[in-house]
DNA sequence: TTGAAAGCGCTAACAG
DNA sequence: CTGTTAGCGCTTTCAA
């Protein structure tokens, strides 16, 4: 069995208090004492109980992520910053991988509930407000990341999409390209990326051509699909925006299929920027987003939250930058040849 | 507050005791007292607390899983099957990526045991046999995934790495390649398939080059940097098996980087069949895995352990498949042109 | 069929 | 500086 604080007590000649006084670093103990408790405590390789400690009110150190889908390197590779992150503060992660299915978000939240999670990070497009109004209500430690959720006051890290959206087709206008596709998802932070493009078309006096947007689940195999549908329209594009990587990559398949030449005949450009823009051939031009940093202050905001060191809301928003490679050249010239 | 058993108790005008009977329907309760309180702990959304439960000596439904990089996609992916199928057996999943750093292995294992896992799942190479040895000398529930411990006894489901090797080389034989380069992980899967790769080579009456085999560490780029060391050298193979995915892929961009035309001139091939295989140009040759049969034998397994309907320690070993795609050809004959 | 009492391992007053 | 006491939310005898 393993040791209880009663064991050490014992051991030492001591109180459960008085062990309990040196775990935490409290109250007042003769050094003496306390270096012979720690020392029991090290023979005995004594580890208090977390869910002991948590019944009597305090955390679990134990948070839960709730995100779309980890075999999306974006989401896998932010989720590997947060564990770390995370354990360098002491918190372990309870993870859940929702396909954005708005059952198991709510079904994940009361059992992470149950677990006494301390607070919450969720990437994961919420359909159920209900759940996450239930928790603000409850001014349960929350925090939004990737996403955003504008009708509802909620802590949250994201990049700016609309910025996002805009660099990329105004990149795309300097090279040329009028007809600019765009292949997007149904998500909240695709809806700013689309607004970015809009925006961007408007400054530049290009026409908006609703027949160019397409839009996909984020998977390798439905990107090619639809991309594939998108390419064989009418209204050909010249350049095609990719709302994100898998997009993007999927894009790229789709015209390779129809023997595109890319990017003299097609440009093509991601979102994200994960490790596939520099496997697929050519390398996926990309925007780049601060994942470590945005994962770190997601965590500091949401340890604050635990900890009610900070009270007030607020909305983070960092800043992407265009990566330009290889799938993105001016505009293919057909009067040149 | 969230409500307890004994609000549940008061509003229905029973005790606690009949209350925590229906919730874990034990004992005999009159279906109309049943029926009462099943309402109000409906009405009353209460959820009963894992943390209070696990403390009388039930469960925590938790298990932890310790992978080495959940940004390589056979982890991600597995990770996401096992939380899927876990779910569904009502276990949450707390992570840890170890990056293969022994210390953080044990200290998560301490970790999590604060926490009162039911049980691990590790994929992770634990250097430190102490850790493991103490939770088999304990019994602690644990089954090793995809990773083996031939000294150990420890339950594990594991894919025959021999066989895998083995298949692969005897493909790239049949395909009149001699010189067989390989590309190798720190990792006792590893050990197994290039044990594959040397039988087929002494079956084939093919002499064993040790120059032909370099090792990396499971990086994109680290991968493209070891490989290029192959390709740069004198014995320069005609064929590279890459012991997973990601050293297979940076083995193709190394081979691009030198304008090496693949497959004509190099044969590479994979192992896992990660969805990189796709959407890399050519697409690249693997060995597939049934991930998601081995995460829900693992799982069974170590639930198994965790009810003590099993005690009988096992190795499961699944079998692997060839699958060829566009990276791998017949030698290119320099003599024919 | 139901309930009273004890206790899981810990912490927080409060006394001494 | 240290210990006594009570109790977190639940389950488990055992008795009624």
């Amino acid at each position: 069995m393993k040791p209880t604080i009663y064991d050490i007590a014992r051991e030492a000649g001591v109180s459960a208090t008085t062990v309990s006084k040196v775990i935490n670093n409290k109250g007042r103990i003769s050094e003496k004492t306390k270096a012979k408790i720690v020392k029991i405590m090290e023979d005995l390789h004594y580890q208090p109980s977390v869910l002991a400690s948590a019944m009597k009110g305090k955390n679990t150190f134990t948070i839960g992520i709730i995100i779309p889908d980890m075999n999306n390197p974006v989401y896998s590779e932010y989720l590997k910053l947060i564990e770390a992150y995370g354990r360098e503060l002491g918190f372990s992660i309870l993870i859940c991988n929702t396909n954005n299915d708005p059952e198991k978000e709510e079904e994940q939240v009361t059992l992470f509930r149950q677990r006494q999670v301390d607070g919450f990070i969720i990437a994961s497009k919420f359909k159920n407000d209900e759940v996450l109004k239930e928790l603000i209500n409850e001014n349960f430690p929350l925090v939004l990341f990737a996403l955003e959720r504008p009708e509802l006051s909620i802590d949250c890290v994201t990049i700016d999409d609309f910025l996002g959206g805009y660099k990329v087709t105004e990149y795309l206008l300097s090279l040329g390209h009028r007809q600019i596709g765009l292949m997007t998802e149904d998500a909240e932070s695709s809806l700013e990326r689309v607004r970015g493009y809009k925006r961007a078309l408007l400054n530049a006096d290009v026409e908006y051509n609703e027949k160019l947007i397409y839009q996909s689940e984020t998977t390798i195999d439905r990107a090619v699909e639809q991309a594939g549908k998108l390419l064989d329209s009418k209204d050909k594009p010249t350049a095609i925006f990719g709302c994100n990587d898998v997009l993007a990559v999927g894009t790229l398949m789709a015209a390779k299929h129809r023997g595109i030449k890319i990017p003299n005949e097609l440009s093509v450009i991601g979102f994200d920027n994960t490790f596939m823009c520099k496997i697929v051939e050519p390398q996926l031009s990309s925007v780049s987003v601060p994942l470590g940093e945005m994962g770190r202050q997601a965590m500091d905001l949401l340890i604050s939250k635990i900890d009610k060191t900070n009270k007030s809301k607020q909305r983070i928003k960092m800043l992407p930058d265009l990566v330009i490679r290889e799938t993105t050249a001016r505009v293919y010239e057909k009067d040149a040849n």
